[in-house]
DNA sequence: TTTGACATATGACGCTATGTCATATATAAT
DNA sequence: ATTATATATGACATAGCGTCATATGTCAAA
């Protein structure tokens, strides 16, 4: 988490920061990002970027957090065109491909999920604390066809479908799949999580 | 991948060096390792390095995939002892799980687990490339009660339980579950791909 | 054995980046 | 006005990377 000073700074300066960072950060994979770039582009001296986070990684982190932010936003609204989950999980994904795998401005959050959506600290970050919404997306469905019952199960199943989302996003990005060979590919997925891989 | 002047190296000079390299990941994961540890551990000089691997990530890759051939090589002996594909997961899920999350000598597994198991590079070495492993497991198996039959419908069947099961495991790593605890984690999630989520 | 071509070894060097610290400046509180 | 506290600044010490000129080793052809 970035430093008090940071969240005192006026608005506009910080604003001017987080930018000059999603810049950086789109342009280069964490690795590869530079804190010489940052405060180039921010136009702040060195000493001041250590004045306001601990490192680069904890900006990268609050810029994560920053864009999940809005994009959950967005994503969310698909809960109020259908209470079917499984529905919305095709909503969400395509609305997630779109976002993340086509649309320019998204480099961003492709370099994300290319580089570290499994590393322990995005899963601590993004995967646990996310149940508050995941609790308020699943009291818009109507889960009465679904056979778990528990509040628990029910978060468990949400955050399956997601990962195996995740999992058909990623490899659509490595291996540049269109958007309709994805789509198939989450379908096959869901449907397999929907009906299961046993005969019955 | 090393370059051929690595290969041509004596058996033993590196062997010295692959230790070297395991110690150094082991300790540290990939972005905290430095090629000036591994060169002082090996007692080489730092250009003979840059003769042998293009860069620490070149060895890193090689690293694990020298461990995983042979981790690979133990647990394809499951499909020995049951030709019940999902048996066959909750042996092989109890195999990785003492082999990655218990024994202390696996620490430098838990640091790929724990940092790129769904890296870009990561993905396209040992997910899309596995391919032949996973079709010789698959011969093993009695698969009359998977509704699938297609080939490519099995192996996408294989991967998704493997999905899965890297995640179970990878999420027991970071909340530090108990043994029995991922184990019922996993049973969870297993049933849920063989029954499905839907009420029939 | 000599020679030359090619493979391998070596570590100093140039360069890029990091994170810190002493100092300067601004702001607020008494 | 004075003092305390917060913020700003950039030079600097340090670490680590990858390269390159030079040295050394190997081996086959003459």
């Amino acid at each position: 988490m970035p430093k008090d000073t940071f969240f005192h700074l006026s608005e506009e300066k910080r604003k001017k920061i987080m930018k000059a960072a999603k810049e950086e950060f789109t342009q280069n994979e964490l690795h590869k990002s530079r804190v010489s770039n940052i405060i180039k582009k921010a136009d702040i001296p060195r000493g001041s970027f250590y004045q306001y986070f601990e490192d680069l990684t904890d900006l990268y982190y609050y810029v994560i957090n920053d864009s999940f932010d809005s994009l959950e936003n967005m994503g969310h609204k698909y809960s109020q065109f259908t209470n079917d989950v499984f529905e919305y999980a095709l909503l969400s994904f395509m609305y997630d491909y779109e976002g993340f795998v086509q649309d320019k401005r998204h480099q961003f959050m492709r370099n994300v999920v290319k580089s570290i959506s499994n590393d322990k600290r995005y899963v601590e970050n993004f995967v646990n604390r996310r149940i508050d919404y995941i609790e308020d997306v699943l009291d818009n469905m109507d889960l009465s066809n679904v056979r778990l019952t528990s509040r628990e199960d029910l978060i468990k199943m949400y955050q399956l479908i997601q990962d195996v989302k995740r999992s058909v996003i990623q490899k659509a990005i490595i291996d540049n799949k269109t958007k309709d060979q994805a789509y198939e590919e989450f379908k096959w997925h869901l449907d397999i999580l929907k009906h299961g891989l046993i005969k019955e």
